[in-house]
DNA sequence: CCGTTGACCAGGC
DNA sequence: GGCCTGGCCAACG
């Protein structure tokens, strides 16, 4: 049973649009926590499918190396099946993350 | 209760 | 651009 802390960070995440992304700072000052908790609640990762957390990434674009589900490949996957483009193999164009 | 652990970030080099 | 450092704080054991 995770604490509101984290149902929080997951009502957040469930609300980035297809095709968009959020970093995880972002993400925390929305509820005025620390970016490493918003990490740490992920990693749970209690319904996948229904949580996007792969549309939450680095501040500068990159992608995490402990994406619970197959590492980066899989989430940049993920990612480029919505559309969102990639400056390089690990970091997504800056103009597909939300503030 | 307390020490450790991170899917982070900003700043410096 | 990359790598290192310190700080952050909820959750876990």
């Amino acid at each position: 049973m995770p604490g509101e802390t984290f149902i929080a960070i997951y009502e957040i995440v469930k609300r980035i649009p297809m095709g968009k992304v959020a970093s995880y700072g972002v993400v925390a000052k929305q509820l005025g926590i620390n970016p490493r908790v918003v990490g740490y609640a992920l990693h749970s990762n209690p319904e996948p499918g229904v949580i996007p957390c792969h549309r939450v990434v680095f501040k500068d674009g990159s992608l995490s190396k402990g994406f619970a589900f197959g590492g980066e490949d899989a989430q940049r996957e993920l990612l480029e099946k919505e559309g969102i483009r990639f400056v390089s193999q690990s970091k997504v164009k800056s103009e597909y993350i939300l503030n």
